[in-house]
DNA sequence: CACGATACCTGTAAGC
DNA sequence: TGCTTACAGGTATCGT
């Protein structure tokens, strides 16, 4: 089978939600010890004095929005860790690697890594209380594998629309999560092809999405994180494992459906997959 | 406002 | 072999 070699080091919501509950056993209640920075920035620069306002601080919980991961702490400040594209965490790492920006040890004696080449990542220390007013939170849609995600919400965001749904479903602000991974895979499942006009969706189509989306997010979560390659176990990175997509970087590839041929467009500079046979042009 | 294009950054792989 | 180029992805920002 000729996969074509790609990067698939993309942390999208199911990525995300893999390295916090794999990181969770080894900072909850824990105290930061050392917390070293090896560079001043990062996508941004680092929060002011980010050592200090965590050295001595307890961790509460750890959770998750969008592609946000979440760190409260007891003095009532959230570390905000975004991976961008290459970001991983690598626990108990056997010694410091290149790009290892952000260090973080707790008193259990684990070591924690903030590894992150191309720097799109960023972190943020922000006060919990303002946290779902920040302007990294405040304006991000509904989690799809949370309360409000339902029907009616796609209905909504899809109503009227002109923009094709590829770029409807990778808008942060009208659903959270979804990147360009598990949006080409949502709309292999519902029938749909990616340029086609959030307006010109039929309603069984629409349906259909409303059931894709959590699977494949459930899928890729219950897989341990759909990232590839660079999260590799070996060094103890988080979020590793390997999943099979059905067309997400399968150009010319055969559907798993059909048997036709994967195509692959680009949309707004970036790839779509799907299979024209089973996604028809509207 | 809605939408598209681009910058940001580096590693990987394909092409020459 | 070595050099060059294309490309990957999330988000902020700018332009139309």
């Amino acid at each position: 089978m000729q996969t074509p070699p790609m990067s698939r080091d993309m942390p999208e919501l199911p990525e995300v939600e893999t390295v916090m509950r794999g990181l969770a056993p080894v900072w909850e209640g824990q105290r930061f010890t050392r917390v070293i920075a090896n560079r001043p920035d990062l996508r941004r620069p680092l929060p002011e004095g980010l050592g200090q306002r965590l050295t001595g601080a307890t961790v509460v919980h750890l959770g998750r929005r969008a592609k946000y991961g979440l760190v409260a702490i007891d003095r009532g400040d959230t570390l905000i860790i975004h991976l961008g594209m290459s970001g991983r965490m690598r626990v108990d790492p056997d010694g410091l690697a290149r790009h290892d920006h952000v260090v973080f040890e707790t008193g259990n004696g684990r070591v924690v890594a903030f590894n992150d080449a191309r720097r799109f990542g960023s972190l943020d220390l922000v006060a919990t209380a303002d946290l779902a007013t920040h302007p990294l939170i405040a304006g991000i849609g509904p989690e799809p594998l949370g309360p409000d995600y339902g029907l009616p919400l796609l209905k909504a965001i899809f109503a009227d629309r002109l923009a094709p749904a590829k770029a409807i479903l990778l808008d942060q602000r009208l659903i959270a999560g979804l990147g360009n991974i598990y949006v080409c895979e949502a709309l292999f499942r519902a029938g749909i092809h990616p340029e086609t006009p959030g307006g010109q969706v039929r309603p069984a189509q629409l349906k259909r999405l409303w059931l894709a989306i959590p699977a494949v997010l459930e899928e890729a979560i219950a897989a341990g994180g759909s990232t590839l390659r660079d999260h590799a176990a070996p060094d103890g990175t988080l979020g590793y494992f390997q999943k099979e997509f059905a067309v997400y970087g399968r150009e010319g590839a055969a559907c798993t459906a059909c048997g036709s041929d994967v195509a692959r467009i680009v949309q707004s500079g970036r790839s779509s997959f799907f299979c024209p046979a089973c996604q028809p042009k509207a």
